[in-house]
RNA sequence: GGGCGCUUGGCUCAGUUGGUUAGAGCGCAGCCUUCACACGGCUGAGGUCACAGGUUCGAGUCCUGUAGCGCCCA
């Protein structure tokens, strides 16, 4: 308690301040121990980041966020590009945007399989029955050598969300933890009620308007997923191989000679083409020739995709061999002699138009795998004479699926495909109208339209999926009618086509002849989070009221850049096709985090370090601090130093916000203990025009102030958070190493209570905006020091404006005290380093600092004259103009 | 093979329309502690901006080419 009278005596203040003022916001010591567990339950339950769901569409901010996959644990990459988004979405949210920020969790597909496979040790097979109180023979993995049980799809569903569910858990913690300022209440997944029905009711509509089709085709198949993968699912990798010279036979006796990589192909040979323009081979055009081994006869073709350079320059054409292949099979209108089945070894029986010598010859490949079959057939080449000279060893580029390890053979099958080839020229323009941050990253999304060469294949021959809700009729013989498939109506959607009854067909009728039978295939994950804005934000939703029109089209998908070709791309056709419309304003796309080496972090590589255990040694914001300096678009190395740099930046909040609030400060000597009042009025200071500062340094800070709020409102405003970081933490840096210093007497008040006034105001209002600057960025330090003084969240405030920080009147006086601030530093320097030089303390008196510079510096020095000799302790501050600047400290004697 | 991005002190990075002696943090060296903060402060050393040409009064910044690294597509 005090009862002390305003005076200028550093000492009387000194006890005053000793004689138990209480500080009522700002702790004794401010730490940031605990600051994530307090106030992320404090936002959950304040519905702090809750959806305005009346807000116009005009004040709505919505996200397309990302649901990362749940098969595994989220990684630091996750934490960084979240972070990023997190970031705008606070910004946006303090700019007085209603902000739509759902999350998804990806728990749908082929990652999620395997993972319930290796965790439970089970495989699924779909001819087992439901077992209703199956336990799995493990969890966390088998030992080495046991066998995978098997169970029923049913069973193997169930397995799959129950151990989502556990891991959803953990990932929603993780997020909290880390402060992403998500709607949780928004929460959707892809493989829940609403995703499957918004698929299945999506692809109908699609079917009905003929953009969705099935049809029998030659596929990209990996025989060990057993299912057909799509474009954007390659991997190209560069394999040993070796070229073969077969002899092929003419009816005039000779041979020609044709090379290939896979002679085992050779039973299902179906034409040898060449190059039109080739003149070695002109004449053969048109002619056949009989196969080695197998003595299948076969036409010579020209086609312009026949490369004269490779090899001898004739090559076969197999059914299939490799996506060429294909094209030659189809634009030549060849036949279809298939020898690999789906799971990767040669089929039982040899093609048809095999004569009996090349089917006795098959017989020796039937069931074999592909790498043994073509050992068997080199060596029956070399018997028969047939095998030119030694296979050429080469090093040749196969098409992989990009999570296989084997490569990707061609079967023929049934299949779903959504058109794209057809809307090619209108998929590329919605590239060029949607604004991409950095814009670079347009390159990789045109690439890839204009390398489109197939429709999107969407079915895939899995069982953990959202099912196509279709079935077929039977004919009286059983055969199933694909070409008029059976549909549900809408409102009966999800549905199960193998577990539920088509319109107009009873149950008993399934399989039955007359009767239907299920579409089995299940979607592909993409097809379904390409749905990402219609599931979370309400399409056709009768529980959502109108949110749909309010969140949609969505103003940003923020994503990397390893997926433009698959989500990014799969989401821009399905709203296109559906909508007619981009499906967002902007994507923002992150980089990568690489580890110190600059290697990409990956689990194979082992550099992989996961995000709670930094969470725990860093804090939220400091891992957020590092997240937040990777520029947009930009792979980032992983380096943990800056984040200790951003932990020493959050508790540097804390401690000037400490100083700032200091009672000493904004309560009027004698007036006694300072109460929630006083600290009422000095929020609403620091929120009104700041008219109330007037000296030079002054008015020259918040001028600066205002200038770094036009900045970082540009920033944000292009989604730039990292530049909002860096300006915003130089800024404030300045500000206590400069600033605080040179005014602290003036502000304890020992110039008089108008100068203090002065130097209060511009230090509070200063404090207010910082915070709110630094609130998208450290939400949590900036949470914490924003509660000691203002009411409610400081993540729903207002976002500084420009004007209102420097005042109107000083826009008149744009440089206003900006010399003076200048030479106040300048000076401030000069007198550090020669106390530094002298080894002495900073505090330590100087006894005379004479200063000989430009008419200009000295007018400007003459306006902050108390500051800076109360700042270093200066008994007496000469200055008068001299050229060239001059500066003379004089150190008081030591003692 | 086509395309995109990157290359600035030991490390991580700023440097927005080309303009005075190229900046910051970390690290390093030296020094300083009651008065917001030792998770602190002050001071200092350290770079011919990958390389070679060119445009210009002037280039880290624009143009051309080369090299290395990374990625996308084929």
């Amino acid at each position: 308690m005090s009862d002390s009278t305003p005076t200028r005596d550093p000492g009387a203040v000194a006890t005053e301040a000793g004689g138990g003022w209480r500080r009522p916001g700002a702790p004794e010591r401010p730490s940031l121990e605990g600051l994530e567990r307090n106030w992320s339950k404090r936002w959950a339950d304040a519905g702090t980041y809750r959806f305005d769901p009346t807000a116009p569409r005009q004040r709505v901010f919505s996200v397309d966020t990302p649901p990362p996959t749940v098969s595994g644990s989220l990684h630091v990459g996750h934490v960084f590009s979240y972070t990023h988004t997190d970031t705008v979405a606070r910004f946006k949210r303090m700019r007085g945007f209603s902000v739509w920020y759902p999350m998804g969790w990806d728990d749908n597909g082929l990652p999620t399989e395997r993972r319930v496979q290796n965790y439970y040790g089970v495989r699924c097979d779909p001819a087992l029955g439901y077992e209703p109180d199956l336990s799995p023979p493990t969890e966390g993995g088998l030992a080495k050598g046991e066998q995978p049980v098997p169970v029923s799809r049913p069973n193997f569903i169930e397995l799959c969300e129950r151990l989502t569910a556990e891991d959803e858990k953990v990932f929603e913690e993780l997020w909290r933890h880390l402060g992403l300022s998500v709607d949780w209440s928004a929460l959707y997944t892809t493989i829940g009620h609403r995703a499957r029905a918004v698929s299945q009711r999506a692809f109908l509509r699609l079917l009905a308007k003929g953009e969705a089709y099935s049809a029998e085709a030659p596929t990209l198949w990996d025989v060990d997923f057993r299912t057909a993968v799509a474009q954007a699912e390659l991997a190209d990798r560069e394999r040993p191989g070796a070229y073969h010279a077969l002899r092929f036979h003419r009816p005039d006796g000779t041979d020609l000679l044709v090379d290939t990589t896979r002679p085992e192909l050779l039973p299902a040979c179906v034409a040898v083409v060449v190059h039109p323009d080739d003149g070695r081979y002109r004449a053969l055009v048109g002619t056949s020739v009989t196969t080695p081994l197998f003595g299948a006869t076969v036409p010579v073709l020209a086609h312009a995709l026949a490369q004269p350079d490779k090899g001898t320059g004739a090559a076969m054409v197999c059914t299939f061999g490799d996506t060429t292949d294909v094209t030659w099979w189809r634009e030549l209108g060849l036949p279809v002699r298939a020898v690999i089945g789906r799971d990767g070894r040669f089929v039982a029986t040899a093609p048809d138009a095999l004569g009996p010598a090349g089917t006795q010859a098959y017989a020796a490949l039937a069931g074999r795998t592909v790498a043994a079959a073509q050992r068997q057939v080199v060596e029956l080449l070399r018997q028969s004479g047939e095998l030119q000279g030694e296979p050429r060893a080469v090093l040749h580029s196969v098409k992989f699926y990009e999570k296989g390890d084997r490569p990707l053979e061609i079967v023929t099958s049934r299949q779903w495909w959504i058109r794209t080839i057809a809307h090619k020229d209108a998929l590329m323009e919605l590239g060029r109208r949607l604004e991409w941050h950095p814009a670079f990253m347009q390159a990789r999304y045109e690439d890839w339209v204009t390398g489109l060469n197939s429709d999107w294949l969407v079915s895939r021959q899995r069982f953990f999926g959202v099912p196509f809700p279709v079935w077929y009729a039977l004919g009286e013989d059983g055969t199933p009618d694909f070409d008029s498939p059976l549909v549900p109506a809408e409102d009966e959607l999800p549905v199960d086509p193998t577990t539920d009854v088509p319109p107009g067909y009873e149950a008993h009728q399934r399989g039955a002849p007359g009767g239907f039978v299920a579409e089995v295939d299940v979607m592909d994950t993409w097809a379904t989070s390409s749905l990402s804005p219609q599931i979370a934000g309400g399409w056709e939703d009768p529980t959502a009221g109108d949110r749909w029109s309010r969140v949609f089209p969505m103003d940003l998908r923020p994503q990397a850049h390893d997926i433009i070709r698959t989500w990014l791309f799969s989401t821009v056709v399905r709203s296109y096709l559906e909508h007619g419309t981009l499906p967002w304003a902007h994507a923002a796309i992150s980089g990568w985090i690489l580890d110190p080496d600059r290697k990409k972090m990956s689990k194979s590589v082992g550099n992989v370090v996961t995000p709670q255990d930094l969470l725990d040694r860093h804090g939220s914001d400091a891992v957020r601090y590092w997240a937040a300096s990777g520029r947009p678009g930009t792979d980032t190395a992983f380096v943990e130093d800056q984040m200790q740099v951003g932990r020493k930046l959050a508790n540097k909040i804390l401690n000037a916000s400490k100083f700032v609030l200091n009672p000493r400060l904004w309560t009027s000597p004698g007036k006694g203990e300072p109460g929630p009042a006083e600290a009422a009025a000095l929020a609403a200071a620091a929120a009104a025009r700041p008219q109330g500062a007037v000296e030079a340094v002054d008015v020259a800070l918040l001028r600066s102030l205002a200038s770094l709020v036009d900045t970082a409102t540009r920033a944000f405003e292009d989604y730039d958070y990292a530049r909002a970081l860096e300006r915003t933490e130089t800024w404030f840096w300045e500000f206590c190493d400069h600033y605080l210093e040179l005014v602290k007497t003036r502000a304890y008040g020992e110039m008089g209570p108008g100068r203090a006034a002065s130097a209060r105001t511009a230090l509070s209002v200063s404090l207010s905006v910082l915070l709110r600057l630094f609130a998208p960025l450290l939400p949590f330090v900036t949470e914490e020091a924003w509660s000691w003084w203002q009411e409610g969240s400081v993540h729903i405030s207002a976002w500084p404006v420009a004007l209102d920080v420097q005042g109107a009147e000083d826009q008149a006086h744009p440089h206003a005290g900006a010399d003076a601030y200048r030479a106040a530093v300048q000076l401030l320097g000069d007198v550090r380093r020669t106390k530094s030089e002298a080894k002495v303390n900073q505090r330590s008196a100087v006894r005379v600092v004479r200063l000989g510079a430009s008419e200009a510096e000295v007018a400007a020095v003459g306006q902050v004259a108390d500051d800076l000799q109360a700042a270093q302790n200066i008994e007496l501050l000469e200055y008068s103009i001299a050229e060239p600047r001059s500066v003379e400290v004089d150190l008081a004697p030591s003692g």
